[in-house]
DNA sequence: CGACACTCCTGATGGC
DNA sequence: TGCCATCAGGAGTGTC
């Protein structure tokens, strides 16, 4: 599942890629991904562009053109980007010829993926209304976080994962902060104290700096540009070790359903709540 | 505005 | 062995 860490890895990879190259034959072969546009728009809007940079905002890729506009993709569940694949994968959805002879593959069985075609000087507005600071923002700070917990009682793990409030955290590094922090994912935010709180906000910033020192966690479809599998998976805390000892404690490590996510903790570690208020 | 259910989609998995 | 139900979940939408 990409979060932030896979999409930085992505992003890492593509960059020396894309980078002022052009972009000579675009073929988009699943009308669903360029939605709204049709796929012959978006390729006609794509071909002959000189690309000026590759960035990511969340989980968000961006592919700055010399036509003002910016190509945003996500890669939701399931999706990948392949610089020169060896073989077909099976489900390209997308994909991208460039002048020095680079091919590039969106690939992705779930079909969640999406891209759009955003005026690059409107950047900003279309994410602000979507993305909040993300942990590696200067912006996101201790009191930045602890005000963002006041007044909230969706439980922890739901808050970690709007993406308006925070932006980049998905279901494996929700987990694991929320480990780090040792708090359960049931606790609501306006419960935290400041001590708490800066706990959870350091163990997203570790969570998510472990992941991408990994190079990304591969679960199901998660590769890298490459096609290797991160490495992160293995170094889980808690996340899909349901039934395995805590590393901290030994306690057996539970499952259960928040939000109609799974998510796993120590309950030794991450203590329940006792009362939840509405 | 916050909280939450629902939707998109398809491959993997488990039970019988 | 085959079939069917269930699960996986990021983000947008709709409802209360």
């Amino acid at each position: 599942m990409p979060e932030l860490p896979e999409v930085e890895t992505v992003v890492r990879r593509i960059r020396p890629t894309l980078e002022g190259r052009t972009v000579e034959g675009v073929e988009v072969h699943d009308a669903r991904w360029a939605l709204p546009l049709s796929p012959a728009e978006l390729e006609r809007q794509l071909t002959g562009r000189h690309v000026e940079g590759v960035s990511r905002r969340g989980k968000y890729i961006l592919v700055a053109l010399d036509s003002g506009k910016t190509l945003v993709m996500h890669l939701r569940m399931t999706g990948t980007i392949l610089i020169n694949p060896d073989e077909e994968i099976g489900h390209e959805r997308a994909e991208f010829g460039l002048s020095d002879g680079t091919r590039l593959v969106f690939n992705d069985p779930r079909r969640f993926g999406t891209a759009e075609l955003i005026t690059t000087t409107s950047l900003d507005d279309y994410f602000s209304g979507r993305l909040g600071l993300e942990p590696f923002d200067a912006g996101f700070t201790g009191v930045h976080f602890f005000g963002l917990t006041r007044g909230r009682k969706a439980p922890l793990k739901s808050f970690l994962l709007d993406q308006k409030l925070i932006a980049g955290i998905g279901n494996i590094y929700a987990d694991e902060a929320l480990f780090r922090a040792r708090l359960h994912p049931l606790r609501q935010p306006y419960g935290l104290t400041r001590d708490q709180a800066e706990s959870l906000r350091l163990g997203a910033i570790d969570a998510l700096q472990a992941g991408i020192d990994a190079g990304g966690a591969t679960i199901d479809d998660f590769r890298n540009p490459d096609g290797a599998w991160g490495a992160y998976q293995s170094e889980f805390l808690v996340h899909r070790r349901e039934g395995k000892d805590c590393p901290a404690c030994g306690t057996s490590i539970i499952k259960f359903k928040v939000g109609g996510r799974a998510t796993y903790c120590c309950e030794a570690c991450q203590k329940r709540p006792s009362r939840i208020r509405r």
